[in-house]
DNA sequence: CTGCGGTTGTTCGCGTACAAACGAATATGC
DNA sequence: GCATATTCGTTTGTACGCGAACAACCGCAG
C-alpha cells in the first residue's frame, strides 16, 4: 500500500505536480465546511441567523448563564470573535447581558424569551443540517467519520 | 446500534439536551478547520502567506496561465473573494496580470519570478503541515478519513 | 445585424476569525 | 500588604467568505 503521503502528491512516479491541492486536508476541510455554511443558511429558517450565532444561542440555552469568555470557551470563538456575535444577538434582543456581582470585570448573558422561542423553533432545523451535510454518507460512515472528525478537532 | 441522530441529541433517552453542539459535523468541521489555519501559519515558513495565497499560488503553478474567475473556480474561491487575494499576491510581486488578447473581459494570471521561487521554497512545508493536520491518525485513518471528507466536499 | 442571455471582473456590505495591544479588575506569591 | 501574574472585556487591523448589484463584453438566435 502506498503511504498517504504519496497520494497528497499523486502523479506517475516522483516527476508530476508535487503537491496536489484538491488531496490537501486543509482544503477538503474549507470546502466541507463552506459546503455546511451553504446548508445551514438554507434550512436554519432565519435569514438573519448565522452558523456561530446558532452555536451561542444554543451553548447560552444550555448552560443558563456564563461570562462572556466561558460562552467563547465553549463555543470555540475568539475573545474578539465573540464581541460581534454578542453585539448582534443583542441588537436583536436574543440575549441579556447583566454584570456579575462577585466579578466586576464580568458581564453575564443570557437567553430572553425571544431567543429561547427561536432556539425552540429552529434547534429541529439544526438536527436536519447536520443530517442533510452527511446525506453522502451511510450510518456507518456518518459515525466512522464523526469519530475520526472529533480526533482532529 | 442507535441511529447516527441519537448520537447528535444523546442524553438518557428523550429528554436531556436535544441538540448537543460537540457532535454536529459543522462544529467539528469548523474547529477542524480552524485547527489547520493555526498549523498553516506556523509552518507554512511565510508569515505573510496565508491558505488561500499558498493555494492560489499552488494552482497557478500548475496551470501557468489562467483567468481570474477561473482560478477562482479551480481553487473553490468565490469571484468577490478572488478580488482580495488577487490584490494581495500583486502587491507582494508573486503574481503577474495582463489584458486577455482574445477575450477583453479577461484578466490573465500568471506567477513572476518571485512567485516560482516562493512556492518552490513552501511546498515541502505544505506537505507537512497536510502531515501535522493529520498527526492523530494512523495511515488507515488518514485514508479513510479523506476519502469520507473527499465525499462531503 | 441586432437584441438578449450569460460571463468577467469589480464594489459594497455583512459576518466570521485571529493577533496584538489595552485598561480594569481579580488572584497569587512572597 | 504589595508587587506580579492572570483574566475579562474591548478595540484595531488584516484576511477570508458570500450575496447582491453593476458595467463591460462575448456569443448566439432570430
Amino acid at each position: 500500500m502506498k503511504p498517504v503521503a504519496a497520494l497528497a502528491r499523486e502523479g506517475g512516479d516522483e516527476a508530476g505536480p508535487a503537491y496536489v491541492l484538491e488531496h490537501q486536508v486543509g482544503h477538503l476541510l474549507r470546502r466541507a465546511h463552506q459546503r455546511h455554511a451553504a446548508i445551514f443558511q438554507e434550512m436554519i429558517g432565519d435569514a438573519q441567523l448565522t452558523p456561530l450565532q446558532f452555536a451561542a444561542l444554543v451553548k447560552l440555552d444550555d448552560l443558563g448563564e456564563v461570562s462572556q469568555n466561558e460562552l467563547g470557551r465553549r463555543t470555540a470563538m475568539d475573545a474578539a470573535t465573540m464581541q460581534g456575535v454578542i453585539k448582534r444577538l443583542l441588537a436583536r434582543g436574543l440575549i441579556d447581558r447583566k454584570p456579575d456581582a462577585e466579578d466586576r470585570r464580568r458581564v453575564v448573558l443570557s437567553l430572553t424569551g425571544d431567543g429561547h422561542r427561536l432556539i425552540a423553533a429552529t434547534m429541529p432545523n439544526g438536527l436536519a443540517i447536520s443530517d442533510t451535510t452527511l446525506a453522502g454518507l451511510d450510518d456507518t460512515e456518518r459515525r466512522a467519520f464523526l469519530s475520526l472528525l472529533k480526533r482532529l478537532a
